[in-house]
DNA sequence: TCAGACGACATTTTT
DNA sequence: TGTCGTCTGA
């Protein structure tokens, strides 16, 4: 039917009714035979309305929808997002789970709230027990259709651990106190829509008739929750595709059940499997690289990813001397790169297993002016402003949302603290009311002052006067009215603070997202509501405004790149304890080391033209610098090895020459704004910040990778005399601006020597004789013997590094709380 | 009630 | 090294 597909592809096109696996590798085309298949089925004659397409994320349901839109010219077929569907329906049949149609949805922060409202009504220590295990507890059970009753009964019949004694008590008062508040967490958006399918058969009848034809993309992702709803609207119309590739299951820690692909031709016995394993998006040397890596997992659909593309550059692992040198080094090559016209700044991607190996990367693209984006990180709607006003919204949406309440009640301040609000619940859970009906009825309240009473009055009555205008008005004037009648701009009214200037511009910026949404919505000739603009808000991420036109350089995580591809591509910190994580290397789990193998191959499958993995010989981690180790999923590839070891001296050599370095970058960042154009880098304050903290890191780091040379030679007279040598270099760099004493010392010199100093002192106040020397052999009560390679410095924060005779394992330790114990001095190192 | 000091903590997180 | 929640004094 049409030329351009493979015979696999136009297969899975083809198909027709029944059950239809597509197994697709990277880069096979997935989401365009997704496309091509929607529009074969309406060209066959199924109705728009009659198919459903799910997705995990908005992007790929809005990617989803303009290609079929692209195809047909329009559509009104449903592409959705699994949590969107669900709320859409339990919109429609809000009775069906004991909701109203005006419930609203709590997001992550609001749950971890809950939880730790609950933990101290019930009298727990949220100190000593992070709300968020809790949490993760509870949701975990949830995700496998655990309720709180069926957790309390298991918890019974077994020993819990302390953790589960908590969620114990937490997780039936948690689910009640989110249905009694006419709201929904993102986990129960799935669930309340599992119990109808399961629960009411007519309704599930229904549904499965109204969705004749359903199509679930990322079904290696799909958790218990999400198996169940689509199951359930496939019984009588079993025609589902489900799309996935199993060696892109990356979300096994979440509750993802990869084995639901696995198992999908035994749920369905007619099952057709159509296996896409054309890449059309890498150079062979890429692909092959990424099957390498893939191979040494065990698999069950075991189909090679080949490509007919271009054999293209080697795949380069490039080894750095530093974190610093890292970035220095990926900046610096991206800048050329475009300077010299061979390409622009959005077709370079930068991943990293873990957000905090960003930082760098920031610092040092915007040090050579290249405009970057981070996605993830804080979204727009998690800022403090934007999640103050959104409460309010949700208030006067849902008076009975009550973590909404306890959000907003003292913002701006009006005197009601902890102690008010905990009176005011009491009396609420006793009359069973909502917190904002008791405000209302602040004057029945006992052991309420007088002084209290006021403010809890005109908010429940600021409520309800805005509640009313949001049945009339628009929703930007509604939050523009709020504004005024509250004072918000009172908190943020520091003209040069850029903090506050960036928290006005949020606020602007959302009544902006209110106004866009309801022009939006009118244009389609729907009717715009704040339910609407709330449900929006809740089920948006700022991953989604990740815009590759945006003529930036894109920063993300491993996981945030999946759905992905990028002309060139780094991979940042190829290093054991990064990939795989430590954490999750934790159990020693066979699965989850073969999960962050696959999370590797999920980003080397992202480049289309070129790769490159990094790594360093050390790298600074929470303040004091590690020696790494490389990656186990390394040999595993065949690689070009680069060291840019020695290449590359430190990016500043000398504190005066930061300075400098900071007007430049000023400079640039101040043109880039006014040319508004390219994506402002990094605030000029900001960015100042940073440079100066860098310039003390690397001062240390210099240092230090003196130290390692010294421990990684091998006689201990070599050591000795580099010792020496460094010191005199030392002396030699660092003396530049001490010897220019005329002129004014700079301020980040200042800087520097006051940190050095309060170090001094805070050293010199809590010295204690060095617990450890180098070349002494140690004991571990779990690694065995080691020898110590490395000693930090005698501040309280010293560390040593030893190297154990087991897998020759590197640690490093805090000197002063370490279950290191000494053995005595070997010869060969004093 | 609030601002600042202190100490515990530190993956990934489509919604 | 940072961030965030809790504690403490004004």
């Amino acid at each position: 039917m049409n030329p351009s597909l493979t015979p696999p592809q136009q297969a899975a096109v083809d198909h027709f009714e029944g059950p239809l696996l597509v197994l697709a590798g990277p880069g096979s085309g997935k989401t365009r035979v997704i496309t091509y298949r929607i529009a074969r089925l309406l060209q066959r004659g199924v109705l728009p309305e009659e198919i459903l397409a799910l997705t995990f994320t908005n992007k790929a349901a809005r990617e989803m929808s303009e290609r079929v839109y692209g195809l047909l010219g329009s559509a009104r077929v449903h592409v959705s997002t699994f949590h969107s569907f669900c709320a859409r329906l339990l919109r429609r049949f809000p009775d069906q789970v004991g909701l109203k149609d005006n419930f609203t949805i709590l997001d992550a922060a609001d749950q971890v709230q809950l939880v730790r409202q609950i933990m101290k009504e019930l009298e727990f220590d949220t100190t000593t027990l992070d709300p968020r295990r809790v949490l993760n507890r509870i949701s975990n059970a949830r995700n496998n259709l655990i309720t709180a009753e069926a957790f309390r009964q298991q918890y019974e019949e077994r020993v819990g651990d302390p953790i589960d004694t908590v969620v114990y008590e937490v997780f039936p008062e948690y689910e009640l106190q989110v249905l009694h508040q006419n709201s929904v967490d993102f986990d129960a958006l799935l669930l309340h829509v599992v119990d109808i399918l399961g629960g009411n058969e007519q309704m599930r009848e229904f549904l499965d008739r109204t969705y004749r034809f359903v199509l679930v993309d990322e079904y290696q992702d799909t958790n218990l929750a999400q198996y169940r709803i689509v199951r359930g609207l496939s019984q009588i119309f079993p025609n589902l595709c489900a799309t996935g590739d199993p060696d892109q299951s990356i979300y096994g820690w979440r509750g993802a059940r990869p084995e639901n692909l696995a198992q999908f031709e035994a749920d369905f016995p007619q099952t057709q499997v159509v296996s896409l394993d054309q890449n059309f998006r890498s150079t062979q040397a890429i692909v092959q690289c990424a099957g390498q890596l893939i191979s040494h997992n065990t698999r069950r659909h075991r189909s090679e990813l080949f490509t007919e593309n271009p054999p293209g550059d080697p795949v380069r692992l490039r080894v750095f001397a530093d974190s610093e040198d890292e970035a220095h080094g990926v900046a610096e090559e991206i800048a050329e790169h475009v300077s010299a016209g061979r390409a622009k700044f959005s077709d370079f991607a930068i991943f990293y297993r873990v957000n905090a190996l960003s930082r760098p990367v920031e610092t040092a693209l915007s040090f050579h002016g290249v405009p970057f984006q981070v996605a993830s990180g804080y979204s727009f709607y998690d800022r403090a402003e934007v999640r103050d006003l959104l409460g309010f919204l949700r208030l006067i949406e849902n008076p009975a949302d009550d973590v909404a309440f306890s959000r907003v009640i003292n913002r701006p301040a009006r005197g009601i603290g902890e102690k008010t609000l905990q009176t005011v619940a009491a009396f609420a859970r006793e009359h069973q009311l909502s917190l904002l009906a008791a405000a209302g009825q602040a004057e029945k309240i006992p052991g309420l002052g007088a002084r209290r009473r006021g403010p809890l009055k005109e908010f429940h009555e600021l409520i309800g006067n805005l509640a009313e205008a949001a049945l009339k008005g628009r929703i930007d004037r509604l939050i523009e009215r709020l504004i005024g009648e509250i004072n918000y701009m009172s908190l943020w009214v520091d003209e040069n603070d850029e903090v506050d200037e960036d928290r006005r511009g949020n606020v602007y910026e959302l009544i902006n997202a209110a106004r866009l949404y309801e022009d939006a919505v009118q244009a389609g000739g729907d009717t715009p509501s704040l339910q609407g603009f709330l449900e929006l808000a809740s089920l948006t991420s700022e991953v989604d405004s990740v815009d590759e036109s945006r003529g930036a350089v894109t920063l993300m995580t491993l996981h945030a790149a999946k759905g992905l591809e990028f002309p060139t591509v780094y991979i940042l910190g190829v290093e054991n304890g990064l990939i795989p994580h430590d954490r999750a290397m934790k159990h020693g789990d066979p699965a989850s080391y073969q999960e962050e193998r696959r999370l590797l191959f999920v980003g080397v499958t992202r480049a289309m033209q070129e790769l490159n993995l990094t790594q360093t010989r050390r790298r600074n981690f929470r303040g004091s610098w590690r020696s790494t180790i490389s990656s186990p999923y390394v040999p595993e590839m065949q690689l070009e090895v680069v060291c840019e070891d020695d290449e590359l001296a430190p990016p500043v050599q000398s504190i005066s020459q930061v300075d400098a370095r900071i007007e430049k970058a000023r400079l640039r960042y101040e043109a880039s704004k006014k040319r508004q154009d390219s994506p402002a880098i990094m605030s000029a304050a900001d960015l100042e910040r940073r440079m100066r903290s860098e310039a003390i890191r690397i001062e240390k780091g210099g240092d230090a990778a003196r130290r390692r040379q010294q421990a990684d030679s091998d006689s201990p007279t070599d050591a000795a005399e580099q010792a020496d040598e460094s010191q005199s270099q030392e002396t030699a760099e660092v003396s530049v601006p001490t010897e220019s004493a005329g002129t004014a010392l700079d301020e980040a010199r200042q800087a520097l020597q006051r940190l050095t100093q309060k170090k001094k002192s805070a050293a010199a106040a809590t010295a204690k004789p060095p617990r450890f020397a180098l070349g002494e052999s140690v004991r571990h009560p779990r690694y065995g013997r080691g020898v110590v390679t490395e000693v930090s410095d005698g501040s309280s924060r010293a560390t040593v590094t030893v190297q154990f005779e087991v897998d020759d394992r590197c640690e490093t330790f805090v000197a002063a709380h370490c279950p290191l114990q000494p053995l005595g001095r070997t010869g060969n190192a004093s």
